[in-house]
DNA sequence: GCCGTACCGTACCGTACAGTACGGCGGTGT
DNA sequence: ACACCGCCGTACTGTACGGTACGGTACGGC
């Protein structure tokens, strides 16, 4: 319930684990890809070559290892950035498209799937934040970064709308589609890499369709 | 592992179990509301005043009565049909606003929430078909009962699109956002029946700026 | 050399729960 | 009346796993 350091800094920018630490949850997360929430204490201790006692005193109980390991993840992913000066249309465009299938990659890929699927078995029951936790690293992060250039894309002229989050929850819509329930259901197999490119190029033509400003369309 | 009845037919119209087996079904569903996948066949032998002994007899195992379980609520949904003659794109656009308005009501109640997060759960270790099901009776009743729609449409010239599954999958981004891996991840509180019904006037209008043939708008 | 600290490995405990066994009881056919 | 059967209730078994205790080892300070 209590994860020694991690615990104070409100957002885990991961650096209050040691080297050893994070070999420990490192171990954690490589069960979690194969064994999802059916991972256990002695399965961790074995893997990391640990001891369960040490487990204990470093994150509490079963819980705090979880939300650590989450935590661990969640301060590994760096999405790309998106961040572009000299905005015309054409290059939002690119950007957009760019930056949605880097995100449909990382969420089709087998850690987000299982990592969020852990997080949503919990969500049910327990009452440990890992949901949160998620959220504000996934959907959440996502929107940070997306919604300033949304702003400044209007600023520029390119887009038009009222409500940010408005606009940022259709771009959602439209890149993620059906594809993360269907993956978190375990429907498979996955979209590949081509056919990622194919639905976030459309998505993000679909979202100027609807946002974009035509006479500032160049073309 | 074998449901008595319900391994037979394919689809699982749930006419295969018996008044007093759907008591019991009703009984897992209550508690699956309450305790999610945690629920224990003792709780639900209890809670439907049946001996343990007789679930195992009609559902084999913990699993397959899971599975009855999921297969017994999908039989009971029943979504709005959304059939309708004299399209016109006034209706168009009312019906597939109501439809959505219907479909993101359920998705978002307790029920739905519960059954997924269990069928996602499950979908990670267990070789259980419930992610299946769920997606058969979910994700996919919803495109074989939009589709044709869609299609009647493109045929009285309101829609124009060349591939259905793509324009279906626009639609289902639009309509659920990031509502529902958001409730699943136990974001709360859920959207009330204005804000669904806001985002759903808005889904609806966004399909049709996308997919609807402008000289057939008639306002 | 001695002590404290941190950690590993393993054995252990308690509990929760899937699955089984069995006695009892009410209904139905003969 | 009696046998049979489906079902309830309860007791039981086996096991998996969270959490704890403890002995053994390596290491750094004094």
């Amino acid at each position: 319930m209590a994860v020694a350091a991690a615990q104070v800094d409100q957002h885990g920018e991961g650096e209050a684990f040691s080297e050893r630490q994070r070999e420990v949850l490192d171990a954690a997360l490589e069960l979690i890809l194969q064994a999802g929430d059916g991972l256990t204490m002695a399965s961790v201790a074995r893997r990391a070559s640990c001891s369960k006692e040490t487990l204990y005193k470093w994150f509490g109980d079963r819980d705090g290892l979880l939300t650590a390991t989450v935590q661990w993840q969640a301060s590994k992913v760096r999405l790309p950035s998106l961040d572009r000066e000299n905005l015309d249309y054409r290059s939002l465009k690119q950007g957009l498209a760019d930056f949605a299938e880097s995100w449909l990659s990382v969420l089709t890929g087998q850690m987000s799937i299982a990592l969020n699927a852990m997080a949503i078995a919990h969500s049910s029951s327990a009452r440990s934040g890992l949901g949160g936790i998620v959220l504000d690293n996934g959907r959440f992060a996502i929107g940070q970064r997306v919604k300033p250039v949304l702003e400044m894309a209007r600023d520029a002229g390119l887009l038009a709308f009222d409500d940010t989050e408005e606009a940022f929850c259709t771009f959602f819509g439209l890149v993620v589609r059906d594809v993360q329930i269907r993956a978190l259901l375990g429907d498979r197999p996955l979209p590949d890499k081509q056919a990622i490119r194919q639905g976030t190029e459309l998505a993000a033509q679909q979202f100027l369709t609807l946002y974009g400003v035509p006479e500032n369309e160049g073309r």
